[in-house]
DNA sequence: ATCTCTGCAAATAATTTGCATTACG
DNA sequence: CGTAATGCAAATTATTTGCAGAGAT
């Protein structure tokens, strides 16, 4: 089952509709696959392929569509970021940025699953997700900084 | 050495002044250390003890803190949150973020280290920072949701 | 005395909302 | 057909900036 049918059945079981406008944002969004964007740059790409849709659209979409799971959310930066939800969410990532050049590189591992059990254990605390972040310099600006 | 010194100490170190709003400011924080503020927040608790001290000020205040390291940032909330930095740098924080009574509480721990040197062996990537954060219920909210 | 800092108000940026119209199911 | 969704423009919210005067060192 491809994104667009994950899509319209997530759509229609909260009884939403799969529009134009929501399928051609969905289809950038699959186009810019691993890139993280803010609404606003979802809108302007949407707005240089699908002229006609409008800006209040993009936003509101961006909104039902993180609801629904079928984009991720992260605040890795300044600003709010977006990312087509990966359909195989068994496997979690974190994040690499990079504090020269600004590249975010993803990683995979599950190697906070002991640690979710001690929060559970000392602080009663039911983790449901997490969101890891490393802030340093990535191979090639290391190099340029003689890291 | 008390906050308002080393931050004076700070400010002077780059040619800047501590002035009698950066102090009004620092002492706000002071107040509220531990919580996590975003610069509106700040700028309405400055305002309500010190009226007289304008918004744009409290603004370019806190970025001049941030820049200095006085205060530490974060986003682990929709918006970009601030608080007093830890005088005691050394043992990090990460944060756990009731997702229904919206409570940030903090933890210690430093089992990321075996990471970070994953990390600079598989990808090249020299961390300088991190940042974690669970989301979940705490022991109130799962009680109520039965959790 | 010098040069940073401040308050104000206006400017900008980012997002949300009201409403009449369109179109999915 | 009924109701959710859209586009537009206006409204809101959050933050930044220009500038003339005040204040710290």
């Amino acid at each position: 089952m491809n994104v667009l049918e994950i899509c319209r059945q997530k759509l229609q079981e909260g009884g939403l509709r799969l529009t134009r406008q929501r399928e051609q944002i969905l289809a950038v969004m699959c186009e810019h696959q691993g890139e993280h964007l803010t609404r606003e740059g979802i809108s302007n790409l949407v707005q240089q392929e699908y002229p006609s849709v409008g800006k209040a659209t993009v936003y509101r979409t961006i909104t039902v569509f993180e609801k629904l799971g079928i984009v991720s959310r992260n605040n890795l930066d300044e600003r709010v970021r977006y990312e087509l939800a990966d359909p195989a969410q068994a496997h979690e990532h974190h994040h690499m940025i990079c504090l020269a050049c600004g590249k975010i590189a993803e990683m995979r591992g599950d190697f906070l699953e002991t640690q979710e059990q001690i929060l559970l254990r000392d602080y009663g605390f039911h983790v449901v997700n997490h969101q890891l972040k490393f802030y340093g310099y990535c191979r090639d600006c290391a190099k340029e900084q003689e890291l």
